[in-house]
RNA sequence: GGCCCGUUCGUCUAUCGGUUAGGACUCCAGGUUUUCAACCUGGCAAGAGGGGUUCAACUCCCCUACGGGUCACCA
């Protein structure tokens, strides 16, 4: 019985994509579930994309999340190094093997030619596949060019087999092999191209299930056939659904917001966010959707992961949040919160008066942020309109305020019961009910006709300044 | 275009041949709160089409349609 162990294979390209997210997840998931290992590796073999402080920002966007690895750049680990750049000399180790069999040949073909046979060939509407221009040169022809010439080191790819593989999610699926081009494995400046890194490193690092976006699903067979070439065992291979924009593509930058990040600056919880994405190609099974990452660590399973994409519907996504900030703990949401509100100069020393805020305010609001308009009334001095002024100076408004005002002025402790008695109170004395009693109240106290209610209002303003602010 | 993968309410999804096809988001209505929100209840809304197999098909098979992915010295 041997170890499970998966891994997430990011291009440090800059940021932490949501689909990269949900990959990340999905292996994060299994190896928690079934007690295996999770490695991050970093592929950064293009260096025309390297992307300047990339890998520190996926590291840090990971922590936030609580996503963590057992082996990586980080952590370290028995297999490393975890970046794919200094991993140069193995795969040139490899890449021998192949050559000295047959299965690969150095090509010195200029990318200008390429470029053409690939026109010629669209032109005539083929598929663009190299010609093997280079695949007859003589060994010691070719060992003699590659002294003083650039050269890239192609796969030669069987002829007429029909290269079939099992995936876990989408069963046998077979790729003849006509259709796959001689996939170029080391490039001009000695760095191995991804199919070819991916596989060496997957094996060396002892990887067991290869679980990985569906936009893999095609290169595959260049994989498994690179796998029996080096004489290797092959991982189980499981290609995830894609994650779609509303318009069914996928999922991209253009529509909308892709990077992680992004959510969280708009005050969307980990947790929120950790949640929705699971739900999306997996499924528990059940009814229940709102899962801490504990849960979902042991409830997932790779068996119930979907076929078929799935739209990242933003609507979902914020009713899901809302029902985190809803449910969390409320010290946690006011830490949360406590930015917004120092930023727009608030006054928040008084940390009852700001719990209750808060409370108040998450009842309001899908994302952090938003708690922050739901609250300004309460500490700021209040502004009326024309029509405000007109309602809050009406006879019978006046005869409300000033009666509350005395009333409440009386004692320092109101329950929320005793206000509501005063509420009766008031109807007995004045005959002033409905409308005409709530709205001047929640007017001077609160300035909107509409908003929290009275005993919440004065909850959380406090006897004191809803006393002054009735006093209008 | 070739190849590959996919297809249940608008969206996320349940259903392992027999169900009034269930849940959630959105939307609508009602309740609660004499307001708003939250919350509760209810409602609208789906098996792409056509052939088989079977007593019985959303479920298995085939074809068609549609959608997507992929065809780089990017991952």
């Amino acid at each position: 019985m041997s170890e499970i162990k998966v891994r997430f294979a990011p291009s440090p390209t800059g940021y932490l994509h949501v689909g990269g997210l949900r990959t990340a997840l999905f292996n994060f998931l299994y190896a928690k579930k079934v007690g295996g290992k999770f490695v991050l590796r970093i592929e950064d073999t293009d260096q025309k994309r390297k992307v300047e402080g990339a890998t520190e920002n996926l590291l840090s966007t990971f922590d936030k999340i609580g996503i963590s690895f057992d082996e990586g750049p980080t952590q370290g680990g028995e297999n490393g190094p975890y970046f794919q750049s200094q991993r140069l000399e193995i795969y040139k180790n490899h890449i021998k093997k192949l050559l000295d069999d047959g299965n690969a040949y150095p090509c010195f073909c200029s990318s200008e030619r390429l470029e053409q046979i690939r026109t010629e060939k669209m032109a005539k509407k083929e598929t663009p596949k190299y010609d093997r221009h280079c695949l007859n040169l003589s060994k010691s022809e070719a060992q003699e060019r590659m002294k003083h010439e650039p050269f890239v080191i192609r796969m030669k790819i069987p002829d007429d087999e029909e290269i079939v593989f099992f995936d876990v999610v989408r069963g046998r699926v077979a790729i003849p092999t006509a259709e796959i081009d001689d996939q170029v494995l080391i490039k001009t400046d000695g760095f191995p191209t991804y199919h070819f890194a991916n596989v060496v490193d997957d094996f060396l690092m002892g990887i067991s299930h290869v679980i990985r976006g569906e936009e893999w699903l095609p290169s595959t067979p260049k994989h498994t056939l690179l796998y029996r070439f080096l004489g290797w065992k092959l991982p189980k291979f499981v290609h995830l659904p894609l994650l779609l924009n509303p318009d069914k593509s996928k999922l991209s930058k253009r529509q909308g917001d892709v990077a992680v990040e992004d959510y969280l600056k708009k005050g969307y919880l980990p947790e929120a966010l950790l949640n929705f994405v699971a739900l999306l190609g997996w499924n528990p099974g059940d009814n229940q959707e709102i899962f801490s990452l504990a849960e979902l660590e042991q409830k997932f399973s790779l068996k119930r992961v979907q076929k078929g994409g799935a739209v990242f519907d933003i609507e979902k996504l914020k009713w899901m949040n809302g029902q985190w900030i809803r449910n969390e703990k409320i010290e946690k949401i006011a830490e949360l919160g406590k930015p917004y509100f120092l930023e727009a100069n608030l006054d928040i020393s008084d940390n009852r008066k700001f719990l209750a805020v808060i409370e108040n305010a998450r009842k309001r609001v899908d994302t952090i942020p938003e708690m922050l308009e739901h609250s300004l009334p309460f500490y700021r001095d209040l502004e009326f309109s024309e029509t405000d002024l007109e309602l809050l100076k009406s006879e019978s408004s006046q005869k409300v305020v000033k009666f509350w005002a005395e009333k409440l002025a009386e004692k320092t402790n109101w329950s929320e019961p005793e206000i509501k008695n005063l509420v009766k109170e008031t109807i007995e004395e004045t005959g002033i009910k409905g409308k005409d009693l709530f709205f001047p109240l929640r007017l001077a106290l609160f300035g909107a006709t509409q908003g929290p209610d009275i005993p919440a209002l004065i909850e959380i303003l406090g006897v004191a300044e809803s006393v002054k602010r009735l006093k209008i």
